[in-house]
DNA sequence: TGTACATCAGTGAACGCGCGTTCACTGATGTAC
DNA sequence: TGTACATCAGTGAACGCGCGTTCACTGATGTAC
């Protein structure tokens, strides 16, 4: 790693950028925040740290690498999101898991662009392991979360904690799809998205037969 | 209309092409199918209708107008989907309601080029009012689906119908969006998404106190 | 029934554009001696 | 401390490509008389 001062406001000190890498994956959530993950281009990227359009090859093999690092790093981001709301389900199981939705909701709205690269961008799993891996961190986290809170019905009636999380995935899931963002598409509801989510969530959680915290 | 002999395999008579609109419709769900939203274009679209590159103009406005329409039809199916399914409720809400729930994932499988279209091709509801007014109506089969199912519980335990057809829309779009369709950026779940989403509505309407059927 | 004509749905060539990617190169940096 | 050199992160020009869109046009169709 080499050592670079400040290259100040301008972004830029010479011949030598200093820090591409990371302006490249700055330039692509601006730029996917506003047109998109189609709307991204390597080109603009490049144009957008003041590069020549060569030099992000330097750095990825080609533009997809690079959504595939962004998508990476929003998945990264999330699940340390999603970990701290539950931070293990303290006070209660209950409202750490009411947090933990919410928390799939802000991060939807307040970082569209790594939710778009993670969800949107149809970057294959296949194709970048290190992506589902983090992926796979941040579903972990919600399956602990149904786990625990499994863990507050007798043995027998327990439901299956894949299930439930794949349930509470879905469902957050789809709100933040189709309600959460500020999108054009936007269908609008009397309701704000997290009151959806909690609403649903607390009559899921009857369904389960789950206890309600005491007062 | 202009009366047309059918034009046989090769799809093209003479200088007239006789059903252009409807050729360049099917040529953009094709193209959605294998490439996405992103990968359709004007371009290929006609290529694939064996037309100047110029033609489509004739019918669309532009590359937008086209996929509005696509996204109109494809709304426009859907509710005629979940109608069907739906059956006003019949024999009981409860079995019908579980109808209506596997007619959405079996339209997001059967049907990935429309579901791409009305869900993430990103085109506007306020620029195309009808495609917005088909959406609606897809969305009203659902919801009087819902006013149904709560009719069955007395009038003080009633949930809004209105908030219950946004949490199953938003369940069942979660989980097509999520585990549903082909895609390679899947994630393999130990269960099918229809197995998934009716244990999901079981839950969910045990949770309002919505009677089962009678055995 | 025949013909002139308006209308319409196509053609095909051209435009300007921006993209992703490659190439041989060069300036800056860090290090071995 | 000074210098030669390897390494690396950039340049900038060029490529081939396919796109959306426009234009003046022309062939086919339907209709008024």
């Amino acid at each position: 790693m080499t050592w670079h001062k400040d290259p100040g406001p301008g972004g830029r000190r010479g011949y030598h950028h200093g820090n591409l890498r990371e302006a490249l994956i700055e330039a692509a959530l601006d730029l996917i925040t506003e047109k998109g993950p189609g709307g991204f281009t390597f080109a603009e990227a490049a144009r957008a740290a003041g590069v020549s359009p060569a030099a992000p090859y330097r750095h990825f093999k080609d533009r997809d690498a690079l959504i595939a690092d962004v998508a990476r790093r929003g998945f990264a981001a999330f699940s340390l999101a999603l970990a701290t709301a539950w931070d293990s389900g303290r006070p209660s199981p209950r409202a750490a898991f009411g947090r933990v939705g919410r928390t799939y909701l802000d991060f939807a709205r307040a970082e569209p662009a790594y939710f778009s690269a993670m969800f949107e961008s149809g970057i294959s799993f296949a194709d970048y392991p290190e992506v589902r891996a983090e992926g796979d961190k941040a579903f972990a986290v919600l399956r602990d979360a149904c786990e625990a809170i499994a863990a507050t019905l007798p043995k027998e009636e327990r439901p299956p904690a894949l299930m439930m999380a794949l349930h509470i995935w879905a469902l957050s899931h789809g709100i933040a799809a189709l309600f959460g963002r500020g999108d054009r598409a936007r269908r609008p509801i009397p309701m704000t998205p997290e009151e959806l989510l909690e609403a649903a969530t607390l009559i899921y959680l009857e369904g389960l037969g789950v206890p309600r915290d005491r007062k």
